[in-house]
DNA sequence: ACGCAGATTTTCT
DNA sequence: GAAAATCTGCGTT
């Protein structure tokens, strides 16, 4: 499969990363490649590492559901939250330090009514759980790769300079000021 | 358009 | 036992 984000493109400091992911696709093969369904990331969050009190592995709290921050990047960490909803992250940085990007929203580029299917009439993609419904997105896929397999990010088109707007993270109680909260400027599939 | 309550269960204290 | 990186539906303005 060509057009994959590498692994090196992950293995940096999570807030460029989560910045350059922006403008990239999201490409999912759950249900088979009949129901493939992708989007354009439109907006992210980026979650630090153990100094930042938002971030799940908060003071290197190293459990069984944070381990997968603790992995390879360019592997999926898919967390379950409020009882029923799934959201994706892309692991960053070098193993063994937590952290990660939380895809947000996605544009959508193909697989319409897969995702009508599976969202009914409410909103596609902007939202994190809202895009993990979309796409087809569980647990099942935590840990896997982000550059093979039924999940992928492959190269998109790079946002123009001064297309980013940059904000406080969302949904958040820890850190809220800390501007960690990246979208596209004029895309209208942003959240909130 | 806006605001609020309810859903529902895993995870950690 | 409380909180949680959320969403939906229903109420009021």
């Amino acid at each position: 499969m060509s057009g994959a984000v590498s692994a090196r493109f992950y293995a940096r400091p999570t807030e460029e990363v989560a910045r350059g992911l922006l403008g990239h696709i999201l490409v999912s093969d759950v249900g088979g490649r009949r129901r493939q369904t992708a989007g354009k990331i439109v907006e992210v969050e980026a979650y630090v590492g153990p100094h930042d009190p938002a971030c799940h592995a908060f003071g290197h709290r190293r459990t069984e559901r944070t381990e997968p921050l603790y992995g390879e990047p360019g592997t999926a960490y898919v967390y379950f939250t409020y009882g029923m909803h799934w959201c994706l992250n892309a692991v960053t940085e070098p193993p063994d330090f937590p952290a990660a990007v939380l895809i947000r929203a996605l544009e959508p580029i193909a697989g319409f009514d897969t995702m009508r299917a599976r969202r009914g009439k409410a909103p596609l993609c902007s939202g994190p759980a809202r895009l993990c419904e979309a796409l087809g997105v569980t647990g099942k896929l935590n840990g896997a790769s982000l550059q093979r397999g039924v999940l992928r990010i492959v190269e998109g088109t790079k946002p123009k300079r001064g297309e980013i707007v940059t904000g406080p993270r969302i949904g958040i109680t820890q850190a809220t000021d800390w501007p960690l909260r990246f979208y596209l400027r004029d895309s209208p599939w942003v959240s909130r």
